[in-house]
DNA sequence: GCTCAGGCCATAC
DNA sequence: GTATGGCCTGAG
């Protein structure tokens, strides 16, 4: 087992228990987690995180990287000192950072998300990575990968609607099918955020909410405001009393109102509608 | 049975 | 531009 010392606040349990990643189980005193080829083991204790590797290379750059932990989320929330709604939610989820996940990783999870649920979504990743992933034995315990585009290119649509996808087994489908053809997810990191959502957004399946979770979660894009039901509730209550929850403005006044790391006041929002309305 | 769910897309005003 | 229904499926 390794160990990091870390220098910025970490709450494990709130960055992967918030509905930004869904490929995480809960493991003796820990949680192991999947991203891209990697499966590995994450303990966490007071300034210190262990880790150990199941499959693929661990080290303290990619879990740095991963928990993005360049950001400084006390000089991020400096502008919203005064949003007593913002500042609750900092103080009650102190150490919930955005993660940097595998883009294409992402991407599948939050195509699985359209009209769907935590439980459900978990479990269409579950069952796409058993089937068509790689797989791996330690301790007799069994962990699999989440299939890549070459993992998928020879599966048959009905096995996709059999792995319980419903509908969004034909947009996996074409994406898989434009990934194979030269569409490039790393590169549009490059992209500014409207420019890559334009690219994102020509996939089959993917529209406003879905391009704007891959930008934020996996793309570096830390003004993307992923706008859902609950999002927009908050919005509506606290925010902008005008405006309907159905209103198509809502993510533009949202990431006007709060700039270029609107997202991690999303995530925060997001984890406090959940939290008094319900789960 | 029925409704609803963290959405997309086509269609209709 | 705004609103509606259909799409798969499982849970309540």
């Amino acid at each position: 087992m390794n160990t990091i010392t870390l220098d910025k606040p970490l709450n494990l349990a709130c960055s992967l228990e918030s509905g930004q990643f869904f490929q995480w189980q809960r493991y003796e005193a820990g949680y192991v987690l999947q991203s891209g080829l990697r499966i590995f083991y994450l303990e966490h204790q007071e300034n210190t995180l262990r880790y150990e590797s199941i499959s693929g290379a661990i080290d303290e750059a990619f879990l740095r990287s991963f928990f993005r932990m360049e950001d400084d989320i006390s000089v991020i929330f400096h502008p919203w000192r005064h949003d007593s709604l913002l500042m609750k939610a900092y103080s009650q989820f102190e150490g919930l950072r955005l993660l940097r996940q595998e883009p294409w990783d992402c991407l599948v999870s939050f195509l699985c998300s359209a009209a769907s649920n935590i439980p459900r979504i978990t479990s269409n990743i579950r069952t796409l990575s058993d089937r068509f992933g790689v797989r791996y034995v330690q301790d007799g315990r069994r962990w699999s990968t989440l299939p890549t585009p070459e993992q998928l290119a020879d599966v048959h649509l009905q096995a996709l609607y059999d792995a319980g996808l419903g509908f969004r087994a034909k947009y996996l489908w074409g994406i898989v099918d434009q990934v194979r053809n030269g569409f490039h997810l790393e590169s549009l990191s490059a992209l500014s955020y409207p420019e890559a959502k334009t690219e994102l957004m020509t996939l089959p399946g993917v529209g406003d909410k879905i391009a704007d979770c891959v930008l934020l979660f996996s793309l570096g894009k830390t003004e993307a405001f992923p706008t859902d039901t609950w999002i927009r509730k908050v919005l509506c209550t606290h925010y902008f009393p005008n405006q309907s929850p159905t209103s198509p403005h809502l993510p533009h006044l949202a990431r006007e109102r709060f700039g270029k790391h609107a997202g991690y006041a999303q995530q925060y929002l997001y984890h406090w509608g959940r939290q008094y309305h319900k789960c």
